[in-house]
DNA sequence: TGTACATCAGTGAACGCGCGTTCACTGATGTAC
DNA sequence: TGTACATCAGTGAACGCGCGTTCACTGATGTAC
């Protein structure tokens, strides 16, 4: 391979931009290794930062040698993007069946359902190692963006139909909006509650309630 | 100096971690140098994110050599840290006025009250090159995280006294959760704007000031 | 149940590269007389 | 207004280091008979 060939070869590939997994682990062993990167980088994050992490810290602190890494990973932003898919994923369920259930009851239950939402997405977050930052990540680290933006898609369109039921015409535009609004408040909250004490995640989840659900019935509920 | 005497201070300065800015430039030639150096970095800082973002590419980029940055730079993060709190100032500027002067409106004023606050949050961001990925960094880089705490506590406090004389009791720690809510909010709303096409900025401003007037009336407002 | 063999999962050691940063120096600017 | 000198602002070239990644190999696990 000629130098100009290895370095077309280069631009190729960090434009095809490979997110995703190797083949996935076979044997338990392998299945343990894999999860204990993600472990790890999800730790490395919190306490590093994005910019200070690198494949070799990782491994280090795994117990491993570079090259079992990239037995399963192709590259670091690959172990950074299934990170930020599953913490994605396990988001998108809580908000999901929840969200649905709300649409059409009065303020105070609307309320306490967002509350509770609210409340699942914190645990949910906390339950993964870094959460917060993998949060940070998806938005600080360009390669991270398509995925961030399916994500919030997938939550504003489960948002979006919750406000359409509630009877007052808008045009989808407006609903989108509307929708993209509310998701980045409670994103926001998410992160504010799951950075601080553990102690004030209730009073938050309960605050972001009444904004999101005053918003949702004042503005787009029935007619007023 | 030793090897170990070289890893001490080397330990010593990156914990003090240096982000002021060195001795101020005094000629015009070295003023507009240092202009360069902020505003390359705010353009870079958009097109490969902060974790790509290099002393030697900034250099490149503005036509200087490297030593010439660290005349006026102890360090890459002075730079960001630079970049950071300026755009802290301008948006707490475009913030502190208007924000009082809505207190004890009627809503509906409230609303584009705080829909203008939303304009000239844009407006601010977008001037500053690369002014969402400053506020993304800010996040997301652990060695930012003082100055952005020191932004969103002033932020707080002057949201909060806005909602104090609102009339309504409640605690410190109330209104100090009810405030930061409504600040993350507003700075997600921000984000999301200045990201997307500027045709939705009046838009966006226009709900983000129905979701935090509501917010602020219905739920902080005289007694329901 | 034992063993031969194929496949899977990992190691040891190193690569080239670009990073942040610095040294010793030169050219540009400002100032005193 | 001219010039000597001090200070300021920049260059050229390189440093050591840790980064992401790979090569050639060994040991562990699973499977067929």
């Amino acid at each position: 391979m000629t130098p100009r060939e290895r370095a077309s070869r280069r631009a190729a590939k960090s434009a095809a931009a490979q997110l995703e997994t190797k083949l996935l682990p076979s044997q338990e062993r392998a299945r343990s290794t894999f999860e204990t990167i993600l472990q790890v980088t999800g730790l490395l994050l919190g306490e590093v930062g994005v910019e200070r992490l690198s494949t070799n810290m990782i491994c280090e602190r795994a117990g491993l040698t570079p090259p079992a890494l990239y037995r399963w990973f192709p590259n670091k932003y690959a172990i950074l993007a299934e990170l930020a898919r599953r913490l994605s994923r396990a988001q998108l369920e809580a908000v999901e069946k929840r969200w649905r259930k709300r649409a059409g009851t009065p303020l105070k239950e609307s309320v306490s359902e967002v509350a509770d939402i609210m409340r699942e997405l914190d645990r949910v977050t906390r339950s993964q190692p870094g959460g917060v930052w993998i949060m940070r990540a998806m938005r600080a680290v360009p390669l991270l963006h398509d995925i961030r933006k399916t994500f919030r898609e997938r939550l504003v369109a489960i948002v979006r139909d919750g406000l359409r039921v509630q009877g007052r015409e808008a045009t989808d535009k407006e609903l989108d909006i509307a929708a993209s609004l509310m998701v980045e408040a409670a994103l926001a909250a998410n992160e504010m509650a799951t950075e601080g004490d553990a102690e004030d995640v209730d009073a938050i989840a309960e605050e972001t309630g009444w904004m999101v659900a005053l918003y949702a019935d004042k503005r787009w509920g029935s007619p007023m």
